[in-house]
DNA sequence: CGGGGCGTTGACTGAGATCAATTATGGTGG
DNA sequence: CCACCATAATTGATCTCAGTCAACGCCCCG
């Protein structure tokens, strides 16, 4: 089956290009289609799951629930994203996937998987390389609650979105969706949705952002960056132009 | 140049056991063995290293600094731990590595490592793998960091580290090497090592740990697991036997 | 034997949590 | 088109865990 993924394609150019034929082979591997809806879990904590995902459209993110009933979000995917490339290597899921949106995903089955990264060297080294990206991310997040204040935190995950979402082509100008509310931003960057809800505002205040109608305008790049402490090298998306 | 890493043999017996020949080409792949004093980089943020590398002895660990000058500790490695795999197919280092302690490490170089991983895809898929759990490992520093109290941060290290050091041969009974100071478990759980010192006093007055000296035992090894949350399935140590 | 890490302690402060309402907002059915 | 309801955002008052600041002690090593 074919997957015409602008996302993926767009993803790629910046990450690992491939060959025409070797995206070929990628886009052909993925065998159905899935829709889910917001909030529903895509792949849940200790079940083995038998193949990967590529997020086609909408938000996915990751968390863990912790015994005491915390919750913490672990990533949030942008389409265009191969996740759960992990579950092909590893056992049981140690967390787990939900929509964040309405969502439609691509399904890639291990055995074909398996087919692909024994034949194609260069296509495992771009989801390797996808999963090496993944776990820059999440040294960026645990940076951001170990030692950031709120306001730094809200800047830098702003950013981070943003550039992964301009590198998809899912951004207007400074224009971006925005469906992640308060209370996932609390969960993401481990505080409480009431001080993001002030802490937002003072973003506000200070003309950084305008945010509403799950919509976030940018209105000055370089102070968010800024605010931010936001370096976007480790992201590896060399040849994205940013404002 | 063999090397022969009892500690590289002893984790891919749990992560994933290659035959005789395959690990007998991995061994061969070092070309050569590093010391290195403590507190030294071993690689630096900013830099493009041509070379992976395997901790024979020591610790090591991931930190970074930010901007105002605080520090976010990463990781630590143990003994058996291929580390810098990223540096195979990013192109920059997000972060430093640096010494410990004195350490001993044998280097990987990425043309060798290239070699490698076009001829052997399960050297290939086991040090993926390895990455992977890398990455499961950050997830959970991260629930730390941002959902968990310092009691639960610092027993959910303590009980990581030591099922690490067990997988590979290196605790005595429930007793393990701990040359971590107070500030750098600080800098590695987001908390000040003022704070540190009065929790690790919590932990020995609930009869938990006893340290000093360089020296960690644990006193009740379920009580520490319930005390940081721990659940040891996230680093997929499946032969390892608790107590 | 002295100096520099490292660990420990006390007094005080503060960023963010908690608790508890109240006010939008957007989707839905009548 | 509007009333209704659930979800999300906002606000205020108060509390607390952890940070900050500043000593001081300990111990190892040269």
């Amino acid at each position: 089956m074919a997957i015409r993924s602008d996302a993926l394609t767009a993803k790629l150019s910046h990450l690992y290009p491939l060959s025409a034929d070797e995206e070929e082979v990628l886009q052909n591997a993925f065998s159905r289609v899935e829709d889910f809806a917001r909030d529903r879990d895509i792949v849940r904590e200790g079940t083995k799951p038998t193949q990967c995902s590529l997020l086609l459209d909408g938000f996915v993110f990751r968390y863990k629930v912790l015994p005491d009933g915390k919750r913490q979000i672990l990533s949030f995917q942008v389409p265009g994203d191969v996740f759960d490339t992990q579950t092909y290597l590893l056992d049981t899921m140690d967390h787990t996937v939900a929509a964040l949106t309405p969502c439609r995903i691509a399904i890639l089955r291990h055995d074909v998987m398996r087919e692909i990264t024994e034949r194609f060297p260069r296509i495992t080294r771009a989801l390797w390389k996808e999963t090496l990206v993944e776990a820059a991310i999440l040294r960026e997040w645990l940076t951001s609650a170990g030692r950031r204040s709120a306001f730094q935190r809200i800047a830098h995950l702003i950013c981070e979105v943003f550039v992964r979402q301009r590198a998809v082509g899912r951004t207007r100008g400074l224009e971006m969706d925005w469906p992640i509310t308060q209370v996932e931003i609390g969960d993401a960057l481990g505080l409480t949705h009431v001080h993001i809800n002030r802490t937002l505002q003072e973003l506000r205040r200070d003309g950084l952002i305008r945010l509403g109608g799950g919509t976030l305008e940018v209105l000055d790049w370089r102070g968010l960056m800024k605010g931010g402490q936001f370096d976007p090298s480790y992201l590896q998306l060399v040849h994205v132009d940013l404002p």
